[in-house]
DNA sequence: AACGCGTGGAT
DNA sequence: TATCCAAGCGT
């Protein structure tokens, strides 16, 4: 029976997998949301704060909300603005509100009790295809595929043979990953947290470590000769220097730091430029991360 | 499907 | 310094 493999290894996967987590049972960091004793809201917290934030920016957030809100109860019966105010720089506010929100869910759904089903994780405010996963597996020990940029990328590279994994396909790349999947729950899911490991700490973007990279000897990209390249690129981020996004962020700001409604004039002395606040504050407004209120512009009280 | 959404670390 | 891009999600 001819067969197109001209290689001896019979299952790349299995081998990608075992040499992943080999070497992620000696080099994963100790991030405190990975401790035994965490609770699955812990890791919910945890999942939202990383929504397109490096880990080094969300470890100090993440202990001070834990320590203020240690169950969903305990958020839920804070006011959406607390939860704002607590995120405070973290980036994309809206994660806040959703957390909150999500929260809220929790205790009407679920008696308060991080659901462990799939479907009930994905039918959370803020929680997709990534998260929900993400949760299941890292808080219950479920055996599903969670696929983030980092693992897009590594297997983009070990597999793919390309330096990039284009644009996402959600259920493209999550097949991917379960060709790669142990059948062991215990050790997909140290794979699952391995994989997003190795991108983010060894098979990075920017400047790839190879050398020191687990699966060199498996991966398609440097068996090719590293080639560069061709497909089609993410669309480039606007300029943030005077964007609406940055408008967002100093309204934001004034919000967080107020404690009590803030007028048109004193936020125009942070964004000069009349449409751009306007098109800001109706932004916000429509995303309930402010409210119109007596005397200007506030956080949400509920 | 493509876009908008914050902020700051890394190169 | 400027640019890239980061444990995604909702629309």
């Amino acid at each position: 029976m001819p067969t197109l493999a001209t290689h001896a290894d019979p299952a790349p996967s299995r081998s990608i997998a075992e040499a992943v987590n080999r070497w992620f049972a000696g080099a994963a960091r100790p991030l405190p949301w990975r401790a035994a004793d965490v609770s699955p809201w812990a890791v919910l917290v945890s999942e939202f704060m990383l929504q397109q934030t490096q880990v080094a920016r969300v470890q100090p957030r993440w202990e001070e909300w834990m320590r203020r809100w240690p169950t969903p109860a305990d958020l839920a019966a804070a006011p959406p603005s607390e939860a704002v105010r607590m995120w405070d720089r973290l980036g994309y506010p809206r994660r806040a509100l959703w957390l909150h929100r999500a929260a809220t869910e929790i205790v009407e759904r679920h008696g308060g009790a991080v659901p462990r089903d799939l479907d009930a994780l994905l039918a959370l405010q803020g929680v997709g295809p990534y998260t929900a996963r993400a949760i299941a597996a890292f808080a219950f020990g479920e055996r599903h595929p969670v696929v983030d940029t980092n693992t897009r990328r590594v297997i983009a590279r070990a597999v793919g043979g390309v330096a990039e994994a284009g644009p996402p396909a959600t259920a493209r790349d999550l097949d991917a990953m379960s060709s790669l999947l142990p059948d062991d729950a215990a050790a997909a899911r140290a794979f699952n947290a391995g994989a997003m490991e190795l991108g983010a700490t060894v098979c990075t973007a920017r400047s790839p470590r190879c050398d020191d990279c687990p699966i060199a000897t498996h991966c398609a990209w440097r068996a090719a000769g590293y080639p560069e390249y061709d497909g089609p690129r993410r669309a480039r981020q606007a300029r943030f220097e005077g964007s609406d996004r940055e408008a967002r962020g100093l309204v934001m700001r004034e919000l967080r730091a107020a404690h009590r409604p803030v007028a048109p004039r004193e936020l125009a002395d942070v964004v000069a430029e009349p449409g751009r606040l306007a098109r800001a504050v109706d932004g916000l407004v429509a995303d309930g991360l402010a409210v119109r209120v007596e005397g200007g512009l506030a956080l949400p009280e509920a």
